[in-house]
DNA sequence: ATAAAACCTGTGACCTACTCATAGGTCAAA
DNA sequence: TTTGACCTATGAGTAGGTCACAGGTTTTAT
């Protein structure tokens, strides 16, 4: 398979199997010829898992360590579990942060509504934005 | 107001006030003398201003834009409220993405339990990630 | 046979919203 | 006066791609 096969049996941008490639996750031989990329059938599951991994939010690294041990014949899967289990806390806090983002949001939408516009004086900016009351600590910094 | 105070004053980094100067979100006054920036309570209003905006998930090309409009005189007000209402749409179509890779997460861990590790043998990278169910065509990519 | 379209290559820039590092200048207190 | 804390501008780094460029190759149509 040459590049834009592969992205398109696995549903991606060619731009991102040349960049797979670059990044390790993909190892196509080349074909001396034309100095083509030459993808086969097991690179089709790599990068099908790739994205698998990515889409349950594993990172570009993780991805590549888990191929990497996998090529060495070690088990990967107690790590992945266990990066697993991280990423589902990170994917539970962020689901409360936006529900409680999406509360204010509606709130002041809410509020503003009994608004009038006003043209910024120099002192209130805008109304809308400068009345919103920060009370709530979700915030990503200071982790 | 120097860097530090203005960033103290606002809880951010230095350097988030030094960023937000390049950017033209903050306009101070130079110190002729040591080449200094000074700050005063209007840029203090424009900082605290600014990270409200972008808690509430707006970019910094749109804060700026806000900024720009007041300083025109010309209420912002309107595209606010628009803007705004996009960004709450956004966060809620993120919040039922998350939820449902919260859902795909926590099944895909109860079916794991009862699966062994296995060594990869070059045609099951990691049967965890593998066998993972993937219908949710909850997807960022084709928008 | 040949010309155009569609592919391939590597490299590097671009995107967000900062943060950090570097090298050198300035200022306040001990 | 020296030390430490501050200031300056600039550039690089972060994640995960995407796009642009310039040039080589292969396929398709005429």
């Amino acid at each position: 398979m040459k590049v834009k096969e592969l992205a398109t049996a696995a549903g991606v941008n060619p731009d991102t199997v040349r960049f797979y490639t670059r990044e390790g996750l993909l190892k196509p031989t080349r074909n001396p010829d034309n100095n083509y990329q030459h993808y086969d059938a097991e690179d089709l599951r790599r990068l099908r898992f790739a994205r698998k991994a990515r889409q349950l939010g594993f990172s570009l690294v993780e991805v590549r360590q888990i191929l990497d041990q996998a090529d060495d014949h070690h088990s990967p899967c107690p790590m992945v579990r266990d990066v697993f289990q991280q990423r589902l806390a990170d994917v539970e806090r962020e689901i409360g942060e936006l529900q409680q983002l999406r509360k204010r949001m509606k709130s002041a939408l809410g509020a503003w509504e009994d608004m009038p516009d006003g043209t910024p004086d120099g002192r209130t900016i805008c109304r809308l934005i400068e009345h919103w009351d920060d009370k709530a600590p979700a915030k990503h910094v200071e982790e």
